[in-house]
DNA sequence: CAATGGTTTCAGGAATTAATGAAACAACCG
DNA sequence: CGGTTGTTTCATTAATTCCTGAAACCATTG
């Protein structure tokens, strides 16, 4: 690895614990990352100085992720590791990811608590009606943004807060999103 | 604590580790959100039956993430805790401090190496750029947002995709952003 | 200033999570 | 087949993170 790999394949070995995945997932991914080619396990192994038993997990929970994706050669059976070359692709799936394992499982518990009726603590039933719905209304959003072509969502960017105006004049004809309500 | 407030406060506590922090800030944080009233550390190691040395640490993370509130009673000089009323505000520094955690050293980092000069791996090189770029829309996009009151967030996210040919149109005027580009 | 009520720090133990090497497994090929 | 090459599983060990009780600390007040 040249330094330059070497450092940044360190940093995201460090920031792991951050992100949720172990500092071993975190140099895999980073090392695929870097690579213009794909790698096989043991390339992988022998390149951050890991068992190939721990290679072998961390690549597949990097496939549980679906950050990696699986290539062969001709003539070859070994497994090879890329990760996509289009960045914004990988952003769609880490949100995705990311969203799946730290939002769904509240808002399906938040729905079934409300389901499960008076509690004699309405201000608790309030709170917990009111974080579910703000959920939604995010992962609603989420799931609109989500279909959007890229080009769009670039657009949408770099249009910044300018996008509050357009709402405001497009929004004003409903009455249901304007000042007064 | 009812069986409401209960499922709720393990819920938060099971979900804490996905969410980078422990079963007991978890649970400190999701009784305080069902609490009407604020509450001190006493009170809120009985309702979890831990240890008051670790709801004191439980507290101190919380209010690293500034994601609790102190008051104070007349005539009391215990500290009582609770969690902002308005959820926007909570979403707001939620987001806010996750940046600043999963986010910032990254790109500062990346940053870092692009300063380190010619490595001699210019796929790597070109890839760490990318990401750079990336990141820096979406920060960029993020610190715009931020400043934007919450009505109008909110409209915005009411807006959902309906959002997208109010770009187009408003951008088709830039050709930067229009599809020949 | 000593007693009280409260909070924080800290070292050690408990629990959880990560990494390893060995063994089992699988697919291919001569 | 049986040997070769590659992958996965699993029990064990290592490392990390969490939690506790005891002690230190700090501010207030009688």
């Amino acid at each position: 690895m040249s330094p330059l790999q070497q450092e940044f394949v360190l940093h995201f070995g460090e920031m792991g614990s951050r992100w949720g995945i172990n500092r071993t997932v975190g140099q895999i991914y980073a090392l695929l990352f870097l690579s213009s080619e794909p790698l096989n396990a043991e390339e992988i192994t022998d390149a951050l100085g890991i068992s190939r038993s721990n290679a072998s997990m961390g690549l597949k929970e990097l496939q549980a992720w679906q950050l990696v994706r699986l290539k062969h050669r001709q003539g070859d059976r070994r497994d090879y590791f890329t990760t996509p070359e289009d960045l914004w692709e990988i952003v769609r799936t880490l949100v995705a990811e990311r969203k799946k394992r730290e939002i769904d499982p509240t808002l399906s518990k938040l729905r079934e608590l409300e389901l499960q009726g008076a509690s004699g603590d309405s201000y608790a039933e309030a709170r917990i009606a009111e974080l579910r719905e703000l959920i939604e209304m995010m992962t609603g959003f989420y799931e609109e943004m989500e279909q959007l072509e890229t080009q769009r969502l670039v657009a949408l960017m770099t249009f910044g807060s300018r996008i509050a105006g357009l709402i405001d004049k497009a929004s004003s004809a409903l009455p249901s999103l304007s000042k007064k309500t």
